[in-house]
DNA sequence: TATGAATGAGCGTTCATTCAT
DNA sequence: GATGAATGAACGCTCATTCAT
């Protein structure tokens, strides 16, 4: 057996190789953060991926294997819009810049967000050691700013974490909801506009109540 | 089919079969809410209400009757929380009421808020209908309660849907990501106190932006 | 156990039971007859003899016995006509008469004979005996007459026994093929007047066939 | 599905493939025509072809895949011997013929005649289709045929349908009830003269009934 | 690289039957 | 006499995975 198979550390090695990984992976994003784990078969990401079953499996050894590679693949981008919280930048206008990234993340990509989300939602089985591990330190870390910001009276003071988590909240609740919020709204979908009066009312009902009080 | 399996309008006759219906849809909320409809099986359900799976079967004809059920009977607690914002209270007390409403049913019944997470995020085929149709119609007649008493001047000019779409993620996302929670807070669970420090958090944050100014 | 159930020879006790083995062979006659011993559940004979299940298994131990019972109630219908060969009449008229009575029996008992071509399709696991002991007697008996008919030069040489074959084949096909000669009539239903015609071109294809020559 | 399976047309691309078919609709022929659809199982069919149940469902999707095959398999067979029937030829002599070879595929293929009758004994639920289309068409052909035959004086007055199910029901009557007959004639099983007096009789006593009187 | 062939475990469901009342 | 409650075996089918080429 020689296998290129790891999906945690995918070594691409030929162009093919590249190319199929990819399809495959996307597939396998788009299916299983539909359907979950469990509703999504192999058959079903070979089928949209482009190739045989058997193909698949020579990419990836299992199922389970292809569902770690997605989840890897996709925390980086997943982590990405908190990382770029600036300290050095102007309190408000920097979350109201990380609301904005956070919703333009569930506008352009959801699938993503419902991944995690129907990860978390199941006990997170797969990344509980990811959001103990590295994300515990990268929140911590922007907690730290926050509770620093609110202290030099540039920001009411505020639990940063409960605070890190109502902007999670609201914002990826456009994703991970949508069929809900476009119930409620009575709409077929989401458009580009609606995103941004999401973005506008959670900023401006966030934003009053971090304003510094004389 | 001598069966009394009437799921969605449980009549329960006899002691025994209220108790064992009771039984099966407890042991079914448990599990569909942490592992979906897909990822639940009628023996895991059985195991867990502790009776052999053709017994179940005697109650509900089928896993999708048990599931159905499971959600007719969560809906009522689930819609409860806004049913009861009163028209004619005082605006932000109101709001900080029903956000604090919300917090507690995400303590007490995180089951219930994963069930329809879960049912949501997998783009509600079950309960789609009620979205468009009794949700919506609640939703939007509370709507009209809100952009009222903007329009009286008693609440900040907002969009009274998007305010509800943030009071409902906020809230829930104690109970439907709770894993993470805990992960980034660094605690094995979350008890009362952290509830009540999250009530807090989200009151303070929302109600500054719904203060009305002068 | 003081259970009253011994189908092969059912005692009647009191009025209620009659009537209720009545019901429940009725109901699986005609299930039987049209699905088949493995294609007839418990349950549908229950629900067509308007009983529950249980109720019926109190008259009839097991599916199996039911459907012996049935086997027994239909036979001697099914005998009757050839037991009613009379070898004292006039050998012609006396076989045109048994066809009468064979197409008529297709015509107002085809589920009795769907029953029997089901059951000798399938190997006689029951009737075997039956088919081999009381029916091979009958037929020997009544093919005797024939052969003397025959050698008294009132009926044309014929090898009696299939000559009662033939009979069996032709008027039995009928009951057994209805649908397919519906479909090749081109007919919803057969109506009264084509078993006649039926009956009329059976009778007149052999029965020249059997006219004794000069 | 990256399943080869496409019975009713039957693409047999590899050796392996083909001579797996093959099998399993040999089996599926054998089991069906015994003990009809439902009183076939999966496993049996399985087992009767030497492979597992698994890899007898990456061939047939389903157990009613399995069936229409054999049915379609089958269906030219059982029509050919009426098809042949000559409007050329000398009436009498087609006829003839045309009953020895209904007798010949009695005594060869008695797999095939019982497999149509328990489909039309259970009311034809696969192939009514059949049955009003092409085996109609078929039919009302050669009755036509006849009909001239008897107009042009060659043939006695009959009706040419109903005479064709005589045919069909004396001729298969020894293949569908061949248990009957051979309990009736008190033999283990029916050899190659026993067929040939079958068709003998039979023919005998039509043909008499079809000569053309003066 | 890629595919076809094969398998075993398990799933949802049906159903005959038993037990208790 | 009659019913409700319960069970185990089996059935059709799915699916992840392995094997051979």
């Amino acid at each position: 057996m020689t296998a290129p198979a790891n999906a945690l550390a995918p070594v691409k090695r030929t162009r093919i190789q590249a190319a199929n990984q990819r399809r495959i992976l996307a597939a396998a994003l788009d299916l299983f953060s539909r359907f979950g784990f469990r509703g999504t078969t192999i058959d079903q990401i070979a089928e949209r991926a482009a190739m045989s079953k058997s193909n698949l499996l020579y990419y990836f050894r299992s199922k389970d294997e292809i569902y770690r590679a997605v989840l890897q693949q996709t925390l980086d981008d997943w982590l990405q819009p908190l990382a770029a919280l600036d300290p050095d930048g102007e309190p408000l206008a920097e979350i109201a810049a990380y609301i904005r990234r956070k919703v333009e993340l569930s506008r352009t990509a959801p699938e993503a967000s419902r991944l995690f989300a129907t990860e978390i939602l199941q006990g997170a089985p797969e990344i509980k050691a990811v959001l103990a591990g590295p994300l515990k330190r990268l929140v911590d870390d922007k907690a730290a700013i926050i509770r620093r910001w609110s202290a030099e009276g540039r920001l009411a003071p505020v639990d940063p974490h409960h605070l890190i988590f109502a902007i999670w909240a609201t914002t990826q609740h456009y994703a991970d909801f949508a069929v809900q919020v476009q119930a409620v709204l009575g709409k077929r979908r989401n458009g580009r506009q609606d995103y941004a009066a999401a973005a506008d009312a959670i900023t401006r009902l966030l934003i009053e109540g971090l304003r510094p009080r004389p």
